[in-house]
DNA sequence: ACGCATATTTAGCACGTCCTAAAAATCGAA
DNA sequence: TTCGATTTTTAGGACGTGCTAAATATGCGT
Protein backbone atom coordinates (compact mmCIF):
# COMPACT_ATOMS: atom_id res chain seq x y z
CA UNK A 1 0.00 0.00 0.00
CA UNK A 2 1.25 3.51 -0.61
CA UNK A 3 0.88 5.63 1.42
CA UNK A 4 4.31 8.10 1.77
CA UNK A 5 4.48 11.18 -0.87
CA UNK A 6 7.53 11.34 -3.05
CA UNK A 7 8.30 15.11 -2.97
CA UNK A 8 7.58 16.87 -5.70
CA UNK A 9 4.89 14.75 -7.10
CA UNK A 10 2.20 17.45 -7.66
CA UNK A 11 3.72 21.25 -8.17
CA UNK A 12 3.08 23.71 -5.74
CA UNK A 13 -0.48 25.24 -7.66
CA UNK A 14 -2.12 21.64 -7.63
CA UNK A 15 -1.39 21.33 -4.31
CA UNK A 16 -3.00 24.93 -3.91
CA UNK A 17 -5.92 24.12 -6.22
CA UNK A 18 -6.49 21.05 -3.94
CA UNK A 19 -6.27 22.23 -0.61
CA UNK A 20 -8.69 25.12 -1.73
CA UNK A 21 -11.32 22.77 -3.16
CA UNK A 22 -11.19 20.47 -0.44
CA UNK A 23 -11.90 23.72 2.06
CA UNK A 24 -14.88 24.72 -0.09
CA UNK A 25 -16.33 21.27 -0.38
CA UNK A 26 -16.20 20.99 3.15
CA UNK A 27 -18.62 24.31 4.05
CA UNK A 28 -20.32 24.42 0.54
CA UNK A 29 -20.51 21.01 -0.80
CA UNK A 30 -19.87 21.75 -4.73
CA UNK A 31 -16.66 24.16 -5.27
CA UNK A 32 -17.49 26.98 -8.64
CA UNK A 33 -15.31 28.01 -10.38
CA UNK A 34 -15.69 31.31 -9.12
CA UNK A 35 -15.51 30.09 -5.61
CA UNK A 36 -11.89 28.36 -6.64
CA UNK A 37 -10.53 31.37 -8.25
CA UNK A 38 -11.70 34.05 -5.70
CA UNK A 39 -9.88 31.77 -2.52
CA UNK A 40 -6.62 31.75 -4.88
CA UNK A 41 -6.65 35.07 -6.17
CA UNK A 42 -6.50 34.59 -9.72
CA UNK A 43 -8.93 35.30 -12.56
CA UNK A 44 -11.91 32.94 -13.28
CA UNK A 45 -10.73 31.86 -16.61
CA UNK A 46 -7.50 30.52 -15.25
CA UNK A 47 -9.02 27.80 -13.13
CA UNK A 48 -11.04 26.48 -16.02
CA UNK A 49 -7.77 25.22 -17.48
CA UNK A 50 -6.51 23.90 -14.43
CA UNK A 51 -9.23 22.29 -13.63
CA UNK A 52 -9.58 20.12 -16.86
CA UNK A 53 -5.88 19.59 -15.84
CA UNK A 54 -6.52 18.01 -12.82
CA UNK A 55 -9.91 16.28 -14.06
CA UNK A 56 -7.22 14.35 -16.26
CA UNK A 57 -5.05 13.30 -13.61
CA UNK A 58 -8.06 11.95 -11.84
CA UNK A 59 -7.78 14.52 -8.65
CA UNK A 60 -11.15 15.65 -9.25
CA UNK A 61 -14.44 15.63 -10.81
CA UNK A 62 -15.30 18.23 -13.47
CA UNK A 63 -19.37 18.48 -14.47
CA UNK A 64 -19.00 21.42 -16.96
CA UNK A 65 -20.67 24.82 -16.04
CA UNK A 66 -21.65 22.96 -12.51
CA UNK A 67 -18.66 22.62 -10.65
CA UNK A 68 -15.46 20.24 -8.80
CA UNK A 69 -15.81 17.54 -6.81
CA UNK A 70 -12.52 15.59 -5.20
CA UNK A 71 -12.12 12.46 -6.20
CA UNK A 72 -10.53 9.97 -3.24
CA UNK A 73 -7.11 10.43 -4.67
CA UNK A 74 -7.52 14.53 -4.82
CA UNK A 75 -8.99 14.20 -1.50
CA UNK A 76 -5.87 12.31 -0.02
CA UNK A 77 -3.23 14.82 -1.91
CA UNK A 78 -5.29 17.72 -0.38
CA UNK A 79 -5.26 16.50 3.15
CA UNK A 80 -1.93 15.45 3.18
CA UNK A 81 -0.71 19.00 1.80
CA UNK A 82 -2.92 20.60 4.89
CA UNK A 83 -1.10 18.32 7.26
CA UNK A 84 1.59 19.06 6.16
CA UNK A 85 0.79 23.16 6.37
CA UNK A 86 -1.10 22.55 9.95
CA UNK A 87 2.15 21.03 11.61
CA UNK A 88 4.67 23.33 10.37
CA UNK A 89 2.10 25.75 12.04
CA UNK A 90 2.37 24.15 15.50
CA UNK A 91 5.93 23.67 14.99
CA UNK A 92 7.06 27.40 14.09
CA UNK A 93 5.20 28.32 17.34
CA UNK A 94 6.21 25.46 19.79
CA UNK A 95 9.75 24.92 18.67
CA UNK A 96 10.73 27.85 17.25
CA UNK A 97 8.91 30.92 19.13
CA UNK A 98 7.08 32.47 16.11
CA UNK A 99 3.81 34.77 16.91
CA UNK A 100 0.59 32.43 16.01
CA UNK A 101 -0.40 35.14 13.27
CA UNK A 102 2.87 34.88 11.12
CA UNK A 103 2.79 30.82 10.77
CA UNK A 104 0.60 31.15 8.35
CA UNK A 105 2.83 32.67 5.45
CA UNK A 106 5.78 30.30 6.62
CA UNK A 107 3.93 27.01 6.08
CA UNK A 108 1.91 28.50 2.75
CA UNK A 109 5.09 28.56 1.42
CA UNK A 110 6.84 25.67 3.26
CA UNK A 111 4.51 22.87 2.57
CA UNK A 112 4.80 22.57 -0.81
CA UNK A 113 8.64 21.49 0.32
CA UNK A 114 9.26 19.44 3.28
CA UNK A 115 9.41 15.73 2.77
CA UNK A 116 6.61 13.56 4.56
CA UNK A 117 10.02 12.87 7.10
CA UNK A 118 10.48 16.26 7.98
CA UNK A 119 6.92 16.60 8.72
CA UNK A 120 6.99 13.32 10.69
CA UNK A 121 10.01 14.51 12.55
CA UNK A 122 8.98 17.70 13.54
CA UNK A 123 5.51 16.44 14.87
CA UNK A 124 7.20 14.21 16.76
CA UNK A 125 9.55 16.58 18.03
CA UNK A 126 6.31 18.95 19.54
CA UNK A 127 4.64 15.63 20.63
CA UNK A 128 1.94 14.87 18.36
CA UNK A 129 -0.20 17.77 18.29
CA UNK A 130 -4.12 17.08 17.46
CA UNK A 131 -4.37 20.87 16.26
CA UNK A 132 -2.53 23.04 14.79
CA UNK A 133 -2.02 27.07 16.83
CA UNK A 134 -5.13 28.15 15.48
CA UNK A 135 -7.29 25.07 16.52
CA UNK A 136 -7.81 23.32 13.00
CA UNK A 137 -7.22 19.80 13.17
CA UNK A 138 -3.94 17.85 11.87
CA UNK A 139 -4.97 15.26 9.59
CA UNK A 140 -2.78 11.74 9.98
CA UNK A 141 0.29 11.11 7.97
CA UNK A 142 -2.34 8.50 6.07
CA UNK A 143 -4.64 11.50 4.81
CA UNK A 144 -7.14 11.00 7.50
CA UNK A 145 -8.66 13.87 9.33
CA UNK A 146 -11.48 14.42 12.50
CA UNK A 147 -13.55 17.17 11.33
CA UNK A 148 -15.30 16.86 14.54
CA UNK A 149 -18.54 18.55 15.39
CA UNK A 150 -19.69 21.63 13.20
CA UNK A 151 -18.98 24.43 15.19
CA UNK A 152 -20.92 27.83 16.39
CA UNK A 153 -19.36 31.00 16.96
CA UNK A 154 -19.37 33.42 19.32
CA UNK A 155 -21.80 35.71 17.06
CA UNK A 156 -24.19 32.98 17.81
CA UNK A 157 -24.04 32.70 21.73
CA UNK A 158 -27.19 33.87 23.77
CA UNK A 159 -25.97 36.31 26.59
CA UNK A 160 -25.26 34.72 29.73
CA UNK A 161 -24.01 31.58 28.00
CA UNK A 162 -20.34 30.27 28.54
CA UNK A 163 -18.64 28.32 25.62
CA UNK A 164 -14.36 27.46 25.51
CA UNK A 165 -12.52 28.55 22.49
CA UNK A 166 -12.33 25.89 20.19
CA UNK A 167 -10.88 26.74 16.83
CA UNK A 168 -10.33 30.53 14.81
CA UNK A 169 -9.87 31.34 11.01
CA UNK A 170 -6.32 31.83 10.38
CA UNK A 171 -6.64 33.55 7.09
CA UNK A 172 -6.04 37.46 8.03
CA UNK A 173 -2.38 38.37 10.35
CA UNK A 174 -4.01 41.20 11.43
CA UNK A 175 -7.11 39.98 12.83
CA UNK A 176 -5.15 37.06 14.74
CA UNK A 177 -3.01 39.14 15.90
CA UNK A 178 -5.35 41.30 17.62
CA UNK A 179 -7.74 37.91 18.58
CA UNK A 180 -4.42 36.88 20.25
CA UNK A 181 -4.33 40.36 22.20
CA UNK A 182 -7.69 40.08 23.35
CA UNK A 183 -6.97 36.37 24.50
CA UNK A 184 -9.65 34.30 21.79
CA UNK A 185 -6.93 31.99 21.22
CA UNK A 186 -8.65 28.59 21.29
CA UNK A 187 -8.93 26.89 25.10
CA UNK A 188 -10.09 29.98 26.35
CA UNK A 189 -13.26 30.43 28.55
CA UNK A 190 -16.05 32.93 27.56
CA UNK A 191 -19.11 34.26 28.59
CA UNK A 192 -21.23 36.74 26.39
CA UNK A 193 -22.02 39.91 28.95
CA UNK A 194 -24.56 41.30 26.38
CA UNK A 195 -25.20 41.97 22.80
CA UNK A 196 -25.71 45.48 21.91
CA UNK A 197 -28.62 45.88 19.08
CA UNK A 198 -28.32 46.80 14.89
CA UNK A 199 -24.78 44.16 14.82
CA UNK A 200 -23.49 46.40 17.56
CA UNK A 201 -20.43 45.44 19.71
CA UNK A 202 -20.38 42.11 21.94
CA UNK A 203 -19.18 42.44 25.55
CA UNK A 204 -17.27 39.22 26.66
CA UNK A 205 -15.65 37.49 29.87
CA UNK A 206 -12.34 36.22 27.98
CA UNK A 207 -10.67 34.45 30.65
CA UNK A 208 -12.28 36.92 33.24
CA UNK A 209 -11.19 39.48 31.48
CA UNK A 210 -13.64 42.12 30.02
CA UNK A 211 -13.45 42.59 26.35
CA UNK A 212 -15.61 44.34 23.25
CA UNK A 213 -15.69 42.86 20.15
CA UNK A 214 -17.52 43.54 16.88
CA UNK A 215 -20.14 40.70 15.07
CA UNK A 216 -17.87 40.13 12.43
CA UNK A 217 -14.75 39.03 14.29
CA UNK A 218 -16.83 37.31 16.55
CA UNK A 219 -17.88 35.20 13.29
CA UNK A 220 -14.62 33.96 12.94
CA UNK A 221 -14.16 32.42 16.93
CA UNK A 222 -15.44 29.11 16.97
CA UNK A 223 -16.50 27.85 19.91
CA UNK A 224 -18.12 24.49 21.82
CA UNK A 225 -20.43 25.47 24.75
CA UNK A 226 -19.51 23.60 27.34
CA UNK A 227 -23.29 24.09 29.28
CA UNK B 1 20.45 49.78 3.59
CA UNK B 2 18.50 46.92 2.67
CA UNK B 3 19.64 43.65 3.78
CA UNK B 4 16.55 41.63 3.91
CA UNK B 5 14.75 38.98 1.00
CA UNK B 6 11.08 39.31 0.34
CA UNK B 7 10.95 35.76 -0.45
CA UNK B 8 10.19 35.10 -3.35
CA UNK B 9 12.44 37.81 -5.11
CA UNK B 10 14.16 35.22 -7.22
CA UNK B 11 12.73 31.72 -8.48
CA UNK B 12 14.53 28.49 -7.28
CA UNK B 13 15.73 27.47 -10.51
CA UNK B 14 17.50 31.50 -10.52
CA UNK B 15 18.87 30.46 -6.84
CA UNK B 16 20.11 27.41 -8.25
CA UNK B 17 22.26 28.83 -10.83
CA UNK B 18 23.37 31.79 -8.90
CA UNK B 19 24.39 28.56 -5.81
CA UNK B 20 26.32 26.53 -9.05
CA UNK B 21 27.77 29.30 -10.47
CA UNK B 22 29.53 30.95 -6.83
CA UNK B 23 30.62 27.66 -6.12
CA UNK B 24 32.17 27.13 -9.61
CA UNK B 25 33.92 30.47 -9.50
CA UNK B 26 34.96 29.58 -6.05
CA UNK B 27 37.46 26.93 -7.28
CA UNK B 28 37.89 27.68 -10.75
CA UNK B 29 37.11 31.46 -12.22
CA UNK B 30 35.08 31.77 -14.76
CA UNK B 31 32.23 29.72 -15.21
CA UNK B 32 31.60 27.96 -18.44
CA UNK B 33 28.16 27.07 -19.72
CA UNK B 34 28.84 23.27 -19.95
CA UNK B 35 30.26 23.26 -16.17
CA UNK B 36 26.98 24.68 -14.73
CA UNK B 37 24.79 22.75 -17.32
CA UNK B 38 26.79 19.81 -15.83
CA UNK B 39 26.20 21.06 -12.17
CA UNK B 40 22.62 21.75 -12.82
CA UNK B 41 21.96 18.47 -14.69
CA UNK B 42 20.10 20.49 -17.63
CA UNK B 43 21.57 20.71 -21.25
CA UNK B 44 24.18 23.18 -21.98
CA UNK B 45 21.55 24.74 -24.42
CA UNK B 46 19.59 25.76 -21.36
CA UNK B 47 22.17 27.46 -19.83
CA UNK B 48 22.33 30.07 -22.93
CA UNK B 49 19.35 31.43 -22.62
CA UNK B 50 19.25 31.62 -18.71
CA UNK B 51 22.43 33.01 -18.55
CA UNK B 52 21.34 35.90 -20.84
CA UNK B 53 18.05 36.43 -18.60
CA UNK B 54 20.29 36.84 -15.26
CA UNK B 55 22.49 39.24 -17.09
CA UNK B 56 19.73 40.87 -17.75
CA UNK B 57 18.62 41.37 -14.32
CA UNK B 58 22.35 42.49 -13.40
CA UNK B 59 23.35 39.33 -11.56
CA UNK B 60 25.74 38.63 -13.49
CA UNK B 61 28.11 39.45 -16.96
CA UNK B 62 28.76 37.26 -19.46
CA UNK B 63 31.31 37.66 -22.27
CA UNK B 64 29.59 34.90 -25.13
CA UNK B 65 31.85 31.99 -25.59
CA UNK B 66 33.85 32.78 -23.05
CA UNK B 67 31.94 32.67 -19.68
CA UNK B 68 30.32 34.38 -16.71
CA UNK B 69 30.79 36.19 -13.55
CA UNK B 70 28.88 36.99 -11.16
CA UNK B 71 27.84 40.89 -10.04
CA UNK B 72 28.22 41.76 -6.48
CA UNK B 73 24.24 41.68 -6.81
CA UNK B 74 24.62 37.77 -8.14
CA UNK B 75 26.78 37.25 -5.57
CA UNK B 76 24.96 38.56 -2.53
CA UNK B 77 21.97 36.19 -3.68
CA UNK B 78 24.30 33.11 -3.96
CA UNK B 79 25.34 33.76 -0.98
CA UNK B 80 22.01 34.38 1.12
CA UNK B 81 20.40 31.01 -0.80
CA UNK B 82 23.69 29.10 0.58
CA UNK B 83 23.38 30.40 4.22
CA UNK B 84 19.53 29.20 3.99
CA UNK B 85 21.07 26.02 2.90
CA UNK B 86 23.10 25.55 5.37
CA UNK B 87 21.27 26.79 8.09
CA UNK B 88 18.58 24.56 7.70
CA UNK B 89 21.31 21.57 6.96
CA UNK B 90 22.79 22.70 10.49
CA UNK B 91 19.03 22.51 12.50
CA UNK B 92 18.27 19.11 10.75
CA UNK B 93 20.73 17.50 12.17
CA UNK B 94 21.01 19.37 15.71
CA UNK B 95 17.27 19.70 16.33
CA UNK B 96 15.53 17.25 14.65
CA UNK B 97 17.78 14.69 14.65
CA UNK B 98 18.26 13.87 10.75
CA UNK B 99 21.37 12.11 9.92
CA UNK B 100 24.09 13.97 8.11
CA UNK B 101 23.42 11.97 4.68
CA UNK B 102 20.34 13.18 4.41
CA UNK B 103 20.12 17.18 5.47
CA UNK B 104 21.26 18.02 1.62
CA UNK B 105 17.80 17.18 -0.47
CA UNK B 106 15.70 18.74 2.04
CA UNK B 107 17.83 21.86 1.99
CA UNK B 108 17.61 21.89 -1.65
CA UNK B 109 14.16 22.20 -1.26
CA UNK B 110 13.60 24.44 1.87
CA UNK B 111 16.19 26.88 1.13
CA UNK B 112 13.74 28.20 -1.58
CA UNK B 113 10.79 28.07 0.49
CA UNK B 114 12.12 29.30 3.68
CA UNK B 115 12.00 33.21 4.96
CA UNK B 116 14.77 35.04 6.22
CA UNK B 117 13.44 35.13 9.60
CA UNK B 118 13.02 31.52 10.03
CA UNK B 119 16.51 30.95 9.13
CA UNK B 120 17.30 33.23 11.79
CA UNK B 121 15.37 31.76 14.59
CA UNK B 122 16.66 28.17 13.16
CA UNK B 123 20.50 29.61 13.43
CA UNK B 124 19.43 31.28 16.86
CA UNK B 125 17.92 27.88 18.38
CA UNK B 126 21.21 25.91 17.61
CA UNK B 127 23.68 28.31 18.61
CA UNK B 128 24.60 30.02 15.70
CA UNK B 129 26.91 27.77 14.37
CA UNK B 130 29.78 28.63 11.90
CA UNK B 131 29.42 25.63 9.68
CA UNK B 132 27.08 23.18 8.48
CA UNK B 133 27.14 19.33 9.50
CA UNK B 134 30.16 18.68 6.46
CA UNK B 135 32.07 21.69 7.51
CA UNK B 136 31.34 24.17 5.18
CA UNK B 137 30.91 27.73 6.20
CA UNK B 138 28.09 29.34 6.89
CA UNK B 139 27.27 32.76 5.71
CA UNK B 140 26.21 35.76 7.95
CA UNK B 141 23.01 37.17 7.00
CA UNK B 142 24.34 40.34 5.66
CA UNK B 143 25.94 37.67 2.56
CA UNK B 144 29.31 37.42 4.41
CA UNK B 145 31.08 34.63 4.26
CA UNK B 146 34.96 33.33 5.74
CA UNK B 147 35.99 31.02 2.63
CA UNK B 148 39.36 30.13 4.78
CA UNK B 149 42.65 29.11 3.55
CA UNK B 150 42.56 26.75 0.74
CA UNK B 151 42.29 23.18 2.25
CA UNK B 152 44.26 20.13 1.22
CA UNK B 153 42.89 16.70 1.05
CA UNK B 154 43.75 13.23 2.65
CA UNK B 155 45.02 12.31 -0.90
CA UNK B 156 47.79 15.01 -0.42
CA UNK B 157 48.86 13.60 2.53
CA UNK B 158 52.24 12.08 3.05
CA UNK B 159 52.24 8.57 5.25
CA UNK B 160 52.96 9.40 8.65
CA UNK B 161 51.36 12.94 8.61
CA UNK B 162 48.52 13.92 10.88
CA UNK B 163 45.58 15.79 10.31
CA UNK B 164 42.13 17.18 11.76
CA UNK B 165 39.43 16.26 9.13
CA UNK B 166 37.43 20.19 8.55
CA UNK B 167 35.22 19.58 5.77
CA UNK B 168 33.89 17.13 3.59
CA UNK B 169 31.79 16.98 0.15
CA UNK B 170 28.07 16.94 0.48
CA UNK B 171 26.96 15.84 -2.98
CA UNK B 172 26.66 12.63 -2.31
CA UNK B 173 24.66 11.21 -0.11
CA UNK B 174 26.31 7.39 -0.39
CA UNK B 175 29.28 8.90 0.08
CA UNK B 176 28.52 10.35 3.34
CA UNK B 177 26.76 7.88 4.37
CA UNK B 178 29.54 5.93 4.03
CA UNK B 179 32.25 8.17 5.32
CA UNK B 180 30.14 8.66 8.78
CA UNK B 181 30.52 5.20 9.25
CA UNK B 182 34.59 5.23 8.80
CA UNK B 183 33.83 8.10 10.78
CA UNK B 184 36.02 10.76 8.39
CA UNK B 185 33.51 13.55 10.28
CA UNK B 186 34.75 17.29 10.76
CA UNK B 187 36.76 17.24 13.80
CA UNK B 188 38.42 13.60 13.33
CA UNK B 189 41.90 12.93 14.14
CA UNK B 190 43.73 11.07 11.20
CA UNK B 191 47.06 10.06 10.73
CA UNK B 192 47.88 8.87 6.91
CA UNK B 193 49.46 5.30 7.88
CA UNK B 194 50.59 4.05 4.05
CA UNK B 195 49.63 4.68 0.84
CA UNK B 196 49.59 1.94 -1.75
CA UNK B 197 51.13 2.64 -4.87
CA UNK B 198 49.45 2.54 -8.34
CA UNK B 199 46.71 4.40 -7.29
CA UNK B 200 45.59 1.62 -4.30
CA UNK B 201 43.88 2.19 -1.08
CA UNK B 202 45.21 4.83 1.59
CA UNK B 203 45.41 2.89 5.38
CA UNK B 204 44.12 5.47 7.44
CA UNK B 205 44.25 5.67 11.36
CA UNK B 206 40.76 7.82 12.23
CA UNK B 207 40.39 8.79 15.64
CA UNK B 208 42.72 5.50 16.74
CA UNK B 209 40.86 3.19 14.49
CA UNK B 210 42.27 1.34 11.24
CA UNK B 211 40.33 2.07 8.24
CA UNK B 212 41.48 1.79 4.60
CA UNK B 213 39.91 3.95 2.00
CA UNK B 214 40.44 4.36 -1.76
CA UNK B 215 42.42 7.64 -3.47
CA UNK B 216 38.96 8.85 -5.45
CA UNK B 217 36.94 9.09 -2.07
CA UNK B 218 40.12 10.44 0.11
CA UNK B 219 40.17 13.58 -2.61
CA UNK B 220 36.85 14.34 -0.81
CA UNK B 221 38.19 14.67 2.72
CA UNK B 222 39.73 17.93 3.42
CA UNK B 223 41.68 18.91 6.41
CA UNK B 224 43.77 20.95 8.10
CA UNK B 225 47.39 19.64 8.83
CA UNK B 226 48.11 19.66 12.37
CA UNK B 227 51.88 19.14 12.74
C1' DA C 1 48.18 29.10 -40.18
C1' DC C 2 44.84 25.57 -40.76
C1' DG C 3 41.67 22.17 -39.62
C1' DC C 4 39.30 19.65 -36.25
C1' DA C 5 37.51 18.79 -31.67
C1' DT C 6 35.10 21.13 -28.30
C1' DA C 7 32.32 24.74 -26.36
C1' DT C 8 28.64 27.75 -27.04
C1' DT C 9 24.77 29.81 -29.06
C1' DT C 10 20.58 30.01 -31.93
C1' DA C 11 16.29 28.17 -33.69
C1' DG C 12 12.26 26.03 -32.87
C1' DC C 13 9.40 23.63 -29.80
C1' DA C 14 6.84 21.88 -25.26
C1' DC C 15 4.71 22.40 -20.86
C1' DG C 16 2.68 24.62 -16.82
C1' DT C 17 0.60 28.52 -15.21
C1' DC C 18 -1.14 32.77 -15.57
C1' DC C 19 -3.64 36.78 -18.19
C1' DT C 20 -7.60 39.50 -20.95
C1' DA C 21 -11.36 39.60 -24.11
C1' DA C 22 -15.02 37.38 -26.15
C1' DA C 23 -18.35 33.63 -26.51
C1' DA C 24 -21.52 30.47 -24.45
C1' DA C 25 -24.25 28.32 -20.92
C1' DT C 26 -27.08 28.73 -16.87
C1' DC C 27 -30.33 30.73 -13.67
C1' DG C 28 -33.64 33.77 -11.78
C1' DA C 29 -37.21 37.22 -12.31
C1' DA C 30 -40.75 39.34 -14.72
C1' DT D 1 -40.96 31.62 -21.15
C1' DT D 2 -37.99 34.80 -22.43
C1' DC D 3 -34.50 38.23 -21.22
C1' DG D 4 -30.80 39.91 -18.65
C1' DA D 5 -27.35 39.10 -15.16
C1' DT D 6 -24.11 35.92 -13.73
C1' DT D 7 -21.05 32.19 -14.26
C1' DT D 8 -18.14 29.51 -16.95
C1' DT D 9 -15.54 28.35 -20.85
C1' DT D 10 -12.85 29.21 -25.01
C1' DA D 11 -9.48 31.73 -27.74
C1' DG D 12 -5.25 33.65 -28.00
C1' DG D 13 -1.20 35.29 -25.77
C1' DA D 14 2.86 35.90 -22.26
C1' DC D 15 6.53 34.23 -19.37
C1' DG D 16 9.88 31.07 -17.33
C1' DT D 17 12.22 27.04 -17.89
C1' DG D 18 13.42 23.08 -20.06
C1' DC D 19 14.46 20.13 -24.55
C1' DT D 20 16.86 18.64 -29.32
C1' DA D 21 19.08 19.70 -33.56
C1' DA D 22 21.72 22.67 -36.14
C1' DA D 23 24.80 26.55 -36.65
C1' DT D 24 28.84 28.99 -35.14
C1' DA D 25 32.81 30.43 -32.48
C1' DT D 26 37.07 29.18 -30.09
C1' DG D 27 41.45 27.25 -29.47
C1' DC D 28 44.84 23.51 -29.77
C1' DG D 29 47.98 20.59 -32.19
C1' DT D 30 50.55 20.06 -36.04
Amino acid sequence: MMTGRATGDYTAPVEDYLKVIYEIERRGGAAGTNDIAQQLSIAPASVSGMVRRLADQGLLEHERYRGVRLTDAGRRVALLTIRRHRVIEAYLTHALGYPWDRVHDEAERLEHAASDELIDRMAAAIGEPATDPHGAPIPTRWGEIDEGPHLGTIAELAPGQRCRVVRVSDDDARRLRYLGEVGLIPGAEVVLVSRAPFGGPLALLVDGVEHAIGPALASHVMIETSG
